[in-house]
DNA sequence: GCAGAATACGAGTCATCGCTCGCTTTTAAT
DNA sequence: ATTAAAAGCGAGCGATGACTCGTATTCTGC
């Protein structure tokens, strides 16, 4: 009764919408991932990345609530970019047969973290999934519905009872064997290793998808 | 030449050996993983830990470099843990074809997830991988190099090339899926939601190693 | 029972960090 | 030109936390 109507003037935190303004938003946003990668994720201090965005602390609070809301900012504009491709990938490969669609899937998810390595691995080492970040998940469930979607529309070519399950299964095993790949054996993933990579997770999934294993026994 | 003989008696700084002390050390360091679990990683201060351990900031001190080196002795002591049924569990199985392996293998892996869930995941969410804790990489090279080792073994059964490869891709998938499996749903992890998980990674797994897509062509 | 080493203590130091507030500068509209 | 809102500034406050150091306590061997 007392907390919605405060700050009529003196404090509009957040809104920002006149020329310049803009540009300041993204200057914060752009030092803070710059900062992430070059310095790590507790040397991003709002003092810092304010001086690294050439700007005061004062402007920065007059956008972001605190350090946090800067990281998730940068966390979600990444994430955002990844998406992006991957709906794309995935609308584009409805009408294909499952192997070269799972084949075109993995190649996305290859490229999609080689967008940005170094603040990939920054996100997944340093971030404490905590507060406002736990929206990773969101992201990654939407990922498992997208797919499962997909599954939907290939069940006759598929051998799986449990959609969900199957989604989960995929997803999880994609997302981790590019994920890895890019954070151990970096420098693998150009060239030939990330061709060999794509065969070997094409292959798992498309044998666990199609294979005869548990199928053998009821016909249906 | 200056640095080596230094501090002859007035700091041990991390040696310690009498009975009273290892209990400090024990309490320490349990304490840790309480707070770690119960309060989350940022409230893990010294001062909080020594609280909690029922000693002074001072001693903690005497055995430990500084916080950094508590989460740490958390961390390995909770891998070593893990690393201990993996072991066993390789052994014991080196005998039996893949199938049966690989399932145990990963009920394996489920129950290594389920020794102290809650522990695992502040370990995996919120303990930032810098410095002493990198080490969590080196515990994954042991394993791609145990499950490299009983690949080998198996060479006659599974159909393919590169050894190293395929232990990458089975390790880190059966990994991801059980991690996933307990973070999420973590419900889903007790009773038949096990089983039905276990099935899954096995067939994953099995498939790939004996599938035959792409074994299709060069005979040899 | 004594000496000296090991262990334990915890108030206090120093640095950092998140964040505020009073003020100046820029912009846009009249 | 005037003016008021919007944007920007940055010294500084309060809090917290890592870590030290001089002192007090407990062992251990003799």
């Amino acid at each position: 009764m007392d907390e919605m109507a405060r700050r009529p003037l003196l404090k509009p935190r957040k809104a920002a919408a006149q020329q310049r303004s803009r540009a300041t938003v993204e200057a914060l946003v752009e030092a803070t991932a710059r900062i992430l990668v070059r310095e790590g994720f507790d040397k991003a201090s709002t003092n810092r990345i304010a001086e690294v965005a050439g700007v005061s602390v004062g402007s920065l609070y007059q956008y972001f609530p605190g350090k946090e809301a800067l990281v998730a900012a940068v966390v979600e504009r990444h994430q955002q970019e990844i998406m992006l491709m991957v709906r794309a990938e995935l609308a584009g490969v409805l009408a294909e047969p499952v192997e070269k669609s799972v084949r075109k899937l993995v190649a996305a998810a290859v490229k999609a973290h080689r967008v940005d390595p170094a603040l990939h691995r920054v996100l997944a080492e340093q971030i404490p999934r905590v507060g406002k970040l736990e929206k990773l998940e969101t992201f990654n469930r939407e990922n498992y519905g997208l797919f499962r979607t997909y599954l939907e529309s290939h069940r006759d070519e598929i051998r799986v009872d449990d959609l969900e399950l199957a989604a989960f299964v995929c997803v999880t095993a994609i997302e981790a064997l590019t994920h890895n790949a890019v954070l151990h054996g970096g420098a693998t993933l150009a060239g030939e290793g990330a061709a060999s990579l794509i065969d070997e997770a094409t292959r798992l999934v498309v044998g666990y998808l199609q294979g005869s294993g548990r199928a053998t026994g009821p016909g249906r």
